[in-house]
DNA sequence: CGACATATTGATCGACTTCAAGTGTAGTGG
DNA sequence: CCACTACACTTGAAGTCGATCAATATGTCG
């Protein structure tokens, strides 16, 4: 259970990102999370059409949201790393219209249903704290869908690339340039809506001038003003100011 | 003014639409509104970077949310009818990460945000239910993201020909499978991240298929059972059933 | 009618997919 | 320590979908 140590709730870091908390929403938090679950890289997390009566929170890991078509075809439609919910919205929605899968071994906190209710009955500030942290989630699917339809495939992922070490920054799992990011190809294509074969390429075009560096689970953005400007990346979407909400 | 008189406030239709509300709460809503305002077709409702200090509803018409990329591109993320919000997040995120514009001609109700403010404050279950259509917006996001990751042009065309269907009908905008979307080919393309000219194909082979037909403002869905089938679509995702919430 | 936007069509081009090997690299068991 | 296996990554070739370019309708509105 190495690296599981924290000071702090996740959850309080997690929504602290955005505004400040009092000591007594600090202490709320604190006793809002249930038991820890661990699962194996490839495991379902959360199933779609399931109702589920907790939310997850990632306490360490990868997982992401994804759907399969008919004809068998995967598209993630979500990324989630230490400090995210995967499903906080199955709060409101009731029905899962994903499911979650675990891209790393990784560590969740349940998040009981009647515990979060309780706070929207009884916490407006943190209630709409955890709205917050849903419509980030949307401004990040906006973004998806931006640079699924208008970026070039090396564009598109160099856009990811620039959102995942922004995002790792922020829950401090970066290390200068460098973070953990052990996915395959193959997840990423899956994440792009591209092939295997694509972003193989893009990824040897990044690595070829000299703009980033992977090796095994290992990224290193070698160059982050080039990298943002071919990704064309503008931040002000991962809301990572703090102000009152 | 034609069109606009309705029996009850639209956000009063639009809440319902996913839970049911006591006469009280039904009250608190008829209030919320402020002022009402028309914009023409291709005006921006809302600016990208704004900080609005309150949020729109759809009267009538179609609005929808884009981002122009530094090459000019433009990808809209949603589109907006009547009893959306189009920028409920702005409650939250403080800073709109897009723009809104205005698809055609169209009405918009203002909803101060100090007003939903003190609904946050006082009110959980129309808190909840905000909540809960901020949340709907990120599942058609993800839907999107799909479409247009996994799904042929003319299958992401399809789906997002079941999606306007289901949702107009659900706000009583259809005829039969009949219903208004004046808006153009290139419109469609930038919703689906595609050409003009391709747009324009995979529509031509939906009305060849007697699928569909489309002229001028008007569609006809000649043939649901087709259509959703080509689009692999299930309605999921749009939450359009009434339960607790 | 003229002006302008939108829709349609054809032709060409390129980005990306698919298919099919081949090349690591790590893990397993003998 | 060395086969052997299992993935993941890489590479090349061929094919396709969709983009782009460029005309030509069609329609609408003053």
């Amino acid at each position: 259970m190495a690296g599981l140590v924290q000071t702090k709730n996740p959850l309080v870091l997690n929504l602290s990102r955005h505004d400040s908390l009092s000591a007594e929403e600090e202490r709320i938090l604190e006793g809002v999370v249930d038991r820890i679950d661990s699962f194996r890289a490839g495991d379902d997390i959360v199933l779609e059409d399931s109702r589920p009566s907790e939310s997850c929170l990632m306490l360490s890991g990868f997982s992401a949201r994804y759907h399969i078509l008919h004809d068998g075809k995967r598209q993630l439609t979500a990324l989630h790393l230490t400090g995210d919910f995967l499903d906080l919205h199955s709060l409101l929605l009731k029905v899962m219209d994903h499911g979650v899968t675990a891209l790393t071994d990784c560590q969740i906190a349940r998040v009981p249903h009647d515990r979060l209710r309780k706070i929207t009955e009884e916490q407006p500030h943190l209630t709409r704290l955890l709205w917050l942290s849903t419509v980030i989630d949307a401004a990040i699917h906006r973004a998806w869908i931006v640079a699924m339809g208008r970026r070039s495939a090396v564009g598109q992922m160099a856009h990811l690339l620039c959102e995942v070490f922004l995002r790792l920054e922020a829950v401090e799992l970066t290390d200068g340039y460098s973070f953990d990011f052990s996915v395959t190809q193959g997840e990423v294509a899956d994440m792009l809506g591209r092939s295997t074969v694509h972003v193989n390429r893009a990824l040897q075009f990044l690595r070829q001038k000299e703009i980033l560096r992977w090796r095994g689970p290992k990224v290193t953005i070698e160059d982050w003003d080039r990298l943002q400007a071919i990704a064309d990346f503008d931040p002000t979407y991962l809301s990572l100011r703090k102000e009152a909400r």
